[in-house]
DNA sequence: ATGCCGACAGGATGTCGA
């Protein structure tokens, strides 16, 4: 089972990249964040018309997640548990079934937190805190789970072309880098790490100062799984190439493959 | 030190992203 996420800017806009994308890589399952419409605006017959079951928590202009799934997707479920209050689609859960199993998947769009010093950054460790809570009482199921999206942390130096220009960024603090330890200190496994050691490989590059060429990106988007789906962990790769296409996004297509 | 680019809402240009 082939497994994705890809943070898109605007699914308005990518929507032929993302349909020849689909066409390409043949995933099963893909996560799509920063869809920025609403439910009713989100481009279902297009994806259906390759054969794909959407599920839609979107938001006018910010923000949206969503879900494609060529299985029928069951428990579908917007929002993390923990704030009724916030307003912020940027979670969205499904059960799917696979061939040998069913795996429990989510998209997510983590708050960026910047600029440091306003509520921006208190509210993005709030929200992680919160995906925290979520993951462990996932984990107590002992199922496969794959949480999946652009988590707006840097994990390491290696993950960045210059970790000294990151040094005041919201994505690269020691309290945002430790939330995402705290995942992995639960049990989940990053999925790229654990098939790929090397530095450089980067999943975002800014659309302004050249940084797609000079190669000067970012590893943000993350594969996080539960010790049942990394058991089946068989591959996980960055599709770099679709940041050279016509109208990309700043991200690029993260995927894996699970043998469920 | 800041903007660079791109998307959005709306109908000019400010907000946001990372």
């Amino acid at each position: 089972m082939k497994i994705a996420t890809w943070n898109v800017n605007s699914i308005k806009v990518r929507l032929d990249a993302a349909l020849g994308w689909l066409q390409q890589a043949k995933p099963d399952v893909v996560a799509l964040q920063e869809i920025k419409c609403v439910d009713e605006n989100f481009p279902r017959e297009a994806f259906e018309g390759l054969g794909y079951n959407c599920a839609v928590h979107g938001q006018k202009t910010y923000n949206g997640v969503a879900l494609l799934s060529r299985r029928p997707m069951e428990d579908v479920t917007p929002r993390l548990p923990g704030n009724d209050g916030d307003e912020q689609s940027r979670y969205l859960e499904a059960l799917v079934q696979g061939d040998k199993g069913m795996v429990r998947v989510a998209s997510i769009y983590a708050p960026n937190g910047n600029p440091m010093g306003t509520e921006k950054f208190p509210y993005k460790l709030a929200w992680l805190e919160r995906l925290n809570a979520r993951a462990k009482a996932l984990r107590a199921g002992e199922e496969p789970v794959v949480l999946m999206g652009d988590y707006n942390i840097i994990p390491e130096e290696k993950d960045c072309y210059d970790p000294k220009a990151w040094m005041g960024d919201a994505l690269f603090q020691p309290e945002s880098r430790a939330m995402y330890r705290r995942l992995a200190n639960l049990g989940y496994t990053d999925a790229f790490r654990a098939r790929n050691a090397l530095p450089g490989q980067y999943t975002f590059w800014d659309y302004q100062a050249g940084s797609w060429r000079k190669n000067q990106g970012i590893r943000i988007d993350h594969m996080f799984l539960s010790p049942q789906a990394a058991d089946r962990l068989k591959d996980c790769q960055i599709d770099r190439d679709m940041r050279d296409g016509d109208k990309p996004s700043d991200h690029v297509p993260v995927w894996c493959i699970l043998d469920i």
